[in-house]
DNA sequence: TTCATTCTTGACCAATCGGTCAGCTTCTTC
DNA sequence: GAAGAAGCTGACCGATTGGTCAAGAATGAA
């Protein structure tokens, strides 16, 4: 439905795209309460701060997003929209190596580019994910078990060892996770306290090759 | 100095071991704000929860422990004393596979064992370390320095895949701590709500395998 | 028994929290 | 330019926070 021209010359009846006002204030306060969550938690985060953060004083932060809660719900929603699109087209025809390969590089940008974002979806988990459990139940456990299928018949194929699919898959979340969760850790124990680009390749190119090399992947096109 | 009979029969002019009243109720008070700083994080935690669940009155908790910063910083303590234990006596002639086998069993044991204390670090991690950066950059840093190194020249014996032995060590940390920090997310994904031992025990001999195979351990005396 | 030390606790406090609201200004549209 | 919608915000609220304190109860060594 709706062409290509509903751009801007439309009411908005409902809610959809609203003034150019509310979006870029929305996304102000998106911004500032991404930082500020990722880094004092739900409960340590307070609206003050946030508010502080984009700029804007507490009322007009309850303005436009309600509430604390819905804040925070709105920004787990973004982080897990962004997230859902990795992998989303696999299949068993396709190269086991490749396809692992673009997991782990994906995964490894996202930590690097989004690590207040992977940080507010580490934060909610840890603490029991009171506000995603149904997520998790649902939607991702679908992803996963959908994925696990693919390396299942890889492995039938004799394309690579027959591992537990899941545990691979966790595997790969929280070795690449870990450079953004853990940042800190990471920062204080190497000394690098800027991760660069370069450092980040390197840690790329060992967790492809052991995962690879562990798994038996046989690489049909290698480096 | 002091011989082995400084027991109980001591004054303990300082501080260390104090009257049988205060030693039992601190592990009260420790247990229980253990309990509730990992699930609920730093600021999240309050000293009324942490107060009912060591069944005492809140000003009990401060005459004990000073303040909330205080207790915290002693648990964390605790938990870092526990970990240091770990890998503590390795060198250049043990095995290989012995060694990284042992180190990925002892740390799933932990996050089996002491899932609290685990998301009690990881938490305070997340948020950018605001109490443990000096040890980061101190012992920790050294630990994982010395034992980098012994990787390091078991390469150079030909006994493993010239891997960065940093990098190899943070995968290891991540993927078992994973079981404990997201605990919440992999109940929720493999639906089994109490991740049983057998689960833990096929997820050890996985890492295991897919480590060991992935820096081409040669196993000398294998399963 | 004496008496200092340790332990226990409810009342209280200033600060901060998320959230409401009334009234204001600024836009948009005809 | 009128009128309604959208945006803005300081004052205010009840609840909760970490922490203090004084006064009393229990304990233990002499």
């Amino acid at each position: 439905m709706g062409s290509q021209l509903d751009d801007t010359a439309l009411k908005a009846p409902l809610e959809a795209e609203a003034g150019a006002i509310r979006q870029r204030n929305e996304r102000d306060i998106l911004d500032a309460a991404e930082r500020v969550f990722s880094r004092h938690g739900y409960r340590g985060a307070s609206l003050k701060l946030i508010a502080e953060e984009a700029g804007l004083p507490k009322s007009n932060v309850l303005y436009y997003m309600g509430s604390k809660k819905a804040l925070y719900v709105r920004l787990l929603e973004g982080v897990m929209e962004r997230w859902n699109m990795m992998l989303d087209d696999i299949s068993v025809d396709d190269d086991p190596a490749e396809v692992l390969s673009a997991f782990i590089r994906s995964k490894m940008e996202m930590s690097r580019r989004h690590p207040e974002a992977s940080r507010l979806f580490a934060g909610e988990i840890l603490q029991g994910a009171p506000f995603l459990q149904e997520y998790l139940r649902g939607e991702l456990r679908d992803w996963v078990e959908s994925r696990a299928e693919v390396f299942r018949q890889w492995a039938e194929r004799g394309l690579m060892d027959p591992v537990d699919p899941v545990s691979l898959i966790f595997l790969i979340w929280s070795a690449t996770q870990h450079y953004a969760d853990f940042q800190s850790q990471v920062a204080g124990i190497t000394g690098h306290d800027d991760f660069t680009d370069d450092d980040m390749q390197r840690v790329t190119d060992f967790l492809t090759q052991v995962v690879l090399k562990g798994c038996g992947v046989v690489s049909s096109s290698n480096s």
